[in-house]
DNA sequence: CACAAATTTGTCTTACTGACAATAATACAG
DNA sequence: CTGTATTATTGTCAGTAAGACAAATTTGTG
C-alpha cells in the first residue's frame, strides 16, 4: 500500500512537510579529464561552498522532466543532446539543515557543454575535475559528496555493458576518441590494437566515413575513419569492457 | 543547489504537500518458483487490487531504514536475513489519485520467507509467481506493475556480477540449488559441469561439509557438497554469469 | 549386485583477451 | 622527391574462459 487508509490521514495537512529535489551530476570530458559540472552557492546554509545543480520537482512535473529542465535551465544543456539517468534516491533526515528534503539524483553525459554561466541563485558556477572531488581536495555541500561518487561509479559501470562512452563524444567520433573516453572515465590505458578490434566488430557500431577530411583533426599521422553509434540498436554491448587494475594512474604521478 | 534561497521559502507551509513512501519488492524462490510478496488492497483507491507492501517515511527515518521497518513490519523478515537494496524512485504527478505521492522503491531478496499473514491495512497478503505478473495476467495498484518490472530487472541482471544468487539459499547450499536459483530466476538452464568449474574455482564460494548429510536432501543420487558465500569477501563476480538467450522457456510451455 | 539418480570431473572446440609486432597513410623537414 | 615522425589499422600468437558433451564417482533402491 501507498497511502495510509483511514481517511483522517488523507489531509495533506497531516503530512510532515518534505520537499522533493532534484540533483544532477553533469559529466563531460574536457582538457583530457572527466570533469563534473557544479555550482557555487550564494546562500545559507553552505554559502560559498560547491554544490550540484538542481531543484525542486514541480507539482505538476515527474522528477525526469524536473530534471531535464533543471539541466536545461542551469547549465544550458538540451535535454535531447544529453543522457540523463536517474540513479538513486537520498533522504536522511537531516542532509539538509533547513527541513526535511528528499532529493532524487541523476547522472547525465554530454560531449559539448556550454561554459557555465553564472545565473540564477548560483553565484558561480564551473566545471571541476573529478578527480580533485575524489582526492577530497573540494567539499561539497550537504551530502554531495556521496551523491558525486555514486554518480561516478554509475558511469564508470556504464560504460562497461553499453555505448555511453559515445555519448561523450559528438555524434561522429574517431575509434581513438571514444578510446580515450574509456581511458580517461576508468583513469587507465587500455590497447589501441584491441580496443579497434572490439569496436570494428560490434555491429552496434557503424563506419560513417572510412577517411576522415576534418580540419581540426590532428595534423599528423594516417586520418582515422569516423563512427558513430546505430541509433535504431540497443546500446548494450554484446561482449562488455571490463575494468582491469588501473594499469596506469595518471593522476598520482 | 537544493533549496530556493529566498527566505520566504522557507517556510514549510510553502511547499506543495508532498507525500514520500517506500514501496518494496520482495523476492523469492519457492515451488520452483520466482515468487513475489504483495498484498490485497483493503481500502480505495484499487480496493482489491495487489499492490506493493510499502508504506510512509516517517519524519525522524531514512528511506533505508523505512524499507527497512516495512519489510520487518508487513512481511515478518528480519532486514538482517535479506539483501535489500535501493534501485529507483517514482514521482508521477498521478500515479496516486488522492495526491503527491512519491514512492523510493526497494527490492528484497530471501531464503526464506515467513508464509505472509494478512495484517495492518491490507486485506491478504501473498507470493505471486513474477512469471504470472510479466505476462500480465495480475493488474496491480498505482504504477506498482512498471515497478515490478524494474524491480525484477535489476535482481536478474544483480546475478550476473555478484553473489546475490545465494542470498535466494540458506547459508549453506549445494552447487546444484545455487544453479537452480539462476535458472529459475533466468528462466533458462544452465550446463551443470560448467557450472560447477565456475563456483569451484571462484575464490568469493568457500566449501563448508565435502558430504551433505541433510535428511532433507534428495534421497537418491550422489550427496552434493556444502558450501557458503565467504562472508569478508566481496560479493562481486571476477567472472561474471552472463544471461544468454534463453535456451528453454519453462513458462511458454 | 545391477541399476537409477545426482554430483563431479574430464575433454575438446571455440571465442575472446592481452601483449606486441607489422603495415598503412598521412604531414613535414630537408 | 625522399626519408622520418606520427597516428591508425591489421596481424599474430599465447593464455583464459565458456559451451557442448562424455565419463566417472557416489549414493539409494530393487
Amino acid at each position: 500500500m501507498t497511502l495510509p487508509e483511514r481517511p483522517s490521514e488523507y489531509d495533506p495537512r497531516a503530512f510532515p512537510p518534505v520537499a522533493v529535489t532534484v540533483d544532477i551530476a553533469v559529466m563531460t570530458i574536457r582538457s583530457n579529464d572527466l570533469q563534473m559540472l557544479l555550482i557555487e552557492r550564494g546562500e545559507e546554509p553552505f554559502r560559498g561552498r560547491w554544490a550540484l545543480p538542481g531543484g525542486f520537482v514541480r507539482p505538476d512535473e515527474d522528477p525526469a522532466g524536473a530534471a531535464a529542465r533543471e539541466l536545461a535551465e542551469e547549465t544550458g544543456v538540451r535535454p535531447e543532446s544529453a543522457h540523463l539517468e536517474q540513479f538513486g534516491s537520498y533522504g536522511d533526515p537531516h542532509r539538509d539543515p533547513r527541513m526535511r528534503v528528499i532529493t532524487i539524483a541523476y547522472w547525465a553525459v554530454c560531449s559539448e557543454l556550454p561554459t557555465p554561466l553564472p545565473g540564477g541563485d548560483a553565484a558561480s558556477a564551473d566545471l571541476v575535475p573529478v578527480s580533485k572531488l575524489e582526492s577530497g581536495g573540494i567539499s561539497l555541500a550537504f551530502d554531495h559528496a556521496k551523491i558525486v561518487r555514486d554518480a561516478v561509479e554509475c558511469v564508470r559501470a556504464k560504460l562497461e555493458t553499453t555505448t555511453l562512452a559515445a555519448r561523450f563524444c559528438p555524434t561522429e567520433f574517431t575509434i581513438t576518441d571514444l578510446r580515450r573516453v574509456y581511458e580517461t572515465v576508468w583513469n587507465t590505458t587500455l590497447d589501441a590494437g584491441n580496443f579497434q578490434r572490439k569496436i570494428r566488430y560490434n555491429s552496434v557500431f557503424e563506419l560513417v566515413r572510412p577517411r576522415r577530411s576534418d580540419q581540426e583533426a590532428p595534423l599528423r599521422g594516417r586520418p582515422a575513419s569516423l563512427w558513430t553509434v546505430r541509433a535504431d540498436a540497443d546500446p548494450t554491448l554484446d561482449t562488455p569492457f571490463r575494468r582491469r587494475p588501473g594499469i596506469a594512474d595518471r593522476h598520482s604521478a
